[in-house]
DNA sequence: CTGTTAGCGCTTTCAA
DNA sequence: TTGAAAGCGCTAACAG
């Protein structure tokens, strides 16, 4: 690999001018910025982001961490944040936990060590990582999920409004006793969610008791495991709520491996949309959220933070719309 | 950010030695160790990962470039490829192309200029980029598409073999005519799927003439209107083969909304499974990849290549298997 | 406008 | 076993 050197050798002037040629600096003169330029393509030059960053004590790559790249829930929120990186001169990397708390840890470290320019992060919950960032003097942005015990910039929906908007849509289609997938305890979103499911039926005077709620993983299979468990345990639901998309989806799954018609002997909705809900038969009422603009949203808080790291962090919430489809509307009252 | 320098002072050693430490490096006395270590604890001292790099001129990522991160595909992919990494000491981070040459190619550069360990790619189709990381002696593995015109490690699937199964079953379920739906012209992966289907029918002595197929994009949108464009063109085909998971499912929504029945009216099957495709009434018909083998061998192979630089360039073809679901399994004959 | 010089933080000879 | 010193490739004062 060429260095700055040869290029400033084979042009003739010194390494601080092909610096300036290739930061675009101020006036340089024309012949030899021309010179220079016809050295850098003859040496096929690439500067080594390695020393610009170290001795610049600055990269312009962002870290997306996020919990689950198979949740299309982060595509459309990823593209977001590229659109808005890209017109702000950053490369995006993804970064996928797993909903790993030690997997994230290295990501953290990682994004620390290589001193990222800034971090937007959907924690698994463990606030020590994101505080680590901050206390490292690293921009960082929470989308999705708050973390507690940090003062970060947040980006986040009106979870528990939107569970109640799903509830009140399976009260009036008639359902009776509605039970709750919820997602890991520790998550925020997920206890924000179940606190929405309670709070609709309290309102309407129903049950909304522990034997009605099981906690699933987040993910399809957990999703199918709670949907098993509800059916097996004898409670009894004639709905469900499902806190998120995947576990909707396994929710789903096992209704149809017992026979049990939705929306007729069960009414669903769940919180999240996914690309294909209008395909599956029923298709799927869900809890849809302005993904993209959740990112889009995260990018711009992040690259203010970047540009003010003093001014006191800010949350934004986005609003979420109940999207009715078949899996909610039963045909005729039971 | 507490520097090397930092901790030595405070351990009352020489920066060296707090490398050496810092490294594992051989016998260091056991009490100067100590103090080190309590050194770097007090100051929470995190090694410099860019004066690092920038000094032994090699780093622990690995990028993977993805053309859509959208696609379920490529989420098991990268649990292959990670699960690998991190067992060889290796973090990973995703690049999501979104099948833009133009993104891509930021990428590679960003790969080159942060000096990534290695890459995997599966490539927009321009060998250029490939190209580039070969040239600039970045160890590279092409995954899931072949690259024409680099001489690079490769892990492929036998698409041309996958899509004459898909085919055959359909001519077996009693489709008289079948249709194509390939992906872009430039890829080869829709090249070969669209070339098995061809085969497969000219085996039977059916027509495979090029008013049965149409192009889509690899996305849901895509497979919509390559559907539409067959219905409304005039071709009348009784079943469909699409060349990727995605238009899949896009093809089946217009098959949805134009009240056509599957598998009645119209057989399909797709290549490249997705998670829910028995969720899908009916439910699809698939060609199955073994996405996260892919994802590992291409891991593996990375490994091998960093390891031994100048091997010869090796491919590996991984086999797929046919899933016959309902979407190809015609009740009566037509 | 251009060149000289001094590091960014780390690792790695080379001596002691 | 440990430390001093050099230098990875680049940028930013500072002179000229």
């Amino acid at each position: 690999m060429a260095t700055i050197y040869d290029v400033a050798r084979q042009a003739g002037v010194s390494a601080a001018t092909v610096s300036r040629v290739v930061n675009g600096r101020a006036s340089v003169d024309a012949a030899l910025t021309a010179r220079v330029q016809q050295a850098m393509r003859d040496l096929d030059y690439r500067p080594n982001a390695l020393a610009r960053n170290l001795r610049r004590q600055r990269t312009s790559i962002w870290a997306v961490i996020i919990s689950d790249i198979g949740n299309p829930f982060f595509t459309s929120m990823v593209r977001g944040v590229e659109d808005v990186a890209q017109g702000a001169g950053y490369s995006v990397v993804l970064c996928n936990s797993d909903e790993d708390p030690a997997k994230e840890a290295r990501y953290v470290a990682a994004a620390l060590a290589e001193q990222m320019a800034g971090v937007i992060i959907s924690s698994t919950g463990k606030p020590a990582n994101v505080n680590r960032l901050i206390e490292a003097g690293t921009p960082v942005v929470a989308i999705d999920r708050e973390v507690r015990g940090a003062a970060v910039d947040s980006v986040l929906v009106d979870n528990e409004h939107g569970a109640e908007l799903a509830v009140e849509q399976l009260i009036a289609a008639g359902y009776q006793r509605i039970a709750c997938i919820s997602g890991p305890r520790r998550l925020p979103t997920a206890q924000q969610r179940q606190r929405g499911w309670a709070k609709a039926l309290r309102a309407h005077r129903r049950p909304a008791t522990d034997d009605l709620v099981r906690y699933g993983d987040f993910r399809q299979e957990g999703g199918y495991q709670a949907m098993a468990a509800l059916l097996d345990e004898g409670e009894q639901p004639d709905a469900v709520f499902v806190a998120n998309n995947l576990m909707t989806v396994g929710a789903m799954e096992c209704l149809v491996d017992r026979g049990i018609p939705v929306p007729d002997r069960m009414g669903v909705v769940g919180f999240d949309d996914i690309p294909w809900a209008h395909l599956v038969r029923p298709s799927l009422s869900t809890v849809v959220q302005p993904t993209y603009e959740l990112g889009r949203t995260a990018a711009l808080l992040l690259a203010e933070r970047i540009a003010e790291p003093t001014r006191p962090p800010s949350t934004v919430t986005l609003r979420t719309e109940l999207k009715v489809r078949e899996s909610s509307a039963r045909s005729a009252a039971s």
